[in-house]
DNA sequence: CTGCCGTTTTGCAACAGATGCAACTTTGCA
DNA sequence: TGCAAAGTTGCATCTGTTGCAAAACGGCAG
């Protein structure tokens, strides 16, 4: 495939400088002031851009909220397309994982509290929401991709409650406070769940042809 | 408890008339124009109030459109509440099912095309996860309820992987234009898959005490 | 170095959703 | 009938978002 080391060309590397100017000085302001106290002017004065400018960058004042964890996102989705001969319940495992994992790092990116607070914004949380359901379809191709048998209800359906054990673990986190430790706790038995309940969708079990 | 045939009381009809009035309107207008292109104005100008009101009955233009939901979805929470010693289970077969009926139900008002259509916008899309993830906790203090033995963890994982079923047949459902053929073995099957991996939690399979 | 071209940035204007406030109506009740 | 609470309306205002056209910028051929 295309596997160019990517050469940031002299002009892209301001694009994405000024991209992570807006990121961070929007997630600081958010910190600092709270959300909707923060205006989209603030965020371009902070950034040093105009206004106008910041919606080449961000569709909505919600999206960079979620910068990081779009970026994140998109990598763990690359790296899971690469996958050999392995076990689908194993893919699954893994993505559930590797989602989390990406939606977590970012939330110690500028401290758990700061980003809680963002994420009782109910606007936020359906959007944060809908990027789990994103990753769904993400997933969905992926298992559809590894067992050409599979019906179409069973993909959906395997997917879903893969999706449905990770938002029960954000759920819960939200009520704990984003304590690492039962995080992980609520990950495993999520991950447990799932599993049993995959195991009679006996697709998944053969190894990918 | 209070169990009042509860009396609409005069002057709760006309509020109650004002609120459908608006919602039919705003569903109808949805259909004929589209969601972004029927402006609050539109609305209230087919309801016969001045746009002003509109946010007295409804916090955004948004919610307008899940009133009919919203609505069913507080009567299925009611009902679910008052269950005899019955097995957890079988508690939560029933609240997917009651649940994704009381949603696919609206469908059927105003045609599931049009509604569909409407759907289709992400930001309507992210309002009904949340609904969905709203009946999360619903279910989540309803099992606490029936078993109070059952582990924070536990709880929330449950609830979440049957929020995940309800949620991929929302989505395959989508894809397959509404039919309801489809609809219901796509919940079938979720809920099966459900089930198989819930038996992991043996708080459920208790009896409630 | 210089001038040209495509891209990016910016300012301006406009629209729509949402909110606070105060005036005005309606409704319920004594 | 008249008062007080509840509901409705108009007005002003703020903010997010988009379209448009002018200005600034970056890269490249000559």
């Amino acid at each position: 495939m295309d596997d160019e080391p990517a050469r940031p060309s002299l002009r892209e590397r301001k694009k994405l400088r000024t991209r992570q100017a807006i990121a961070t000085a929007a997630l600081r302001l958010f910190a600092e002031r709270g959300y909707e106290e923060t205006t989209i002017a603030d965020i371009a004065a902070a950034a040093d851009i105009a206004p106008r400018t910041f919606f080449g960058y961000f569709p909505s004042k919600e999206d960079v909220v979620f910068a990081e964890v779009d970026d994140r996102l998109a990598e763990v989705s690359e790296r899971l397309r690469r996958t050999p001969g392995e076990a689908p319940m194993e893919t699954i495992r893994r993505s559930i994982v590797d989602v989390l994992n990406a939606v977590v790092a970012e939330h110690a990116d500028y401290g758990a509290v700061q980003v809680a607070l963002v994420l009782e914004r109910p606007a936020l949380r359906a959007r944060a929401l809908q990027r789990l359901t994103d990753a769904q379809e993400v997933i969905e191709a992926l298992l559809r991709d590894l067992c050409p048998g599979i019906s179409e209800v069973d993909a959906v359906a395997a997917s879903g409650v893969a999706i449905g054990g990770m938002q029960a673990v954000v759920a819960h986190c939200r009520r704990e406070g984003y304590d690492p430790r039962s995080m992980r706790t609520a990950l495993d038995r999520a991950v447990e769940i799932v599993e049993h309940g995959l195991v009679s969708v006996e697709a998944l079990s053969r190894p990918s042809p």
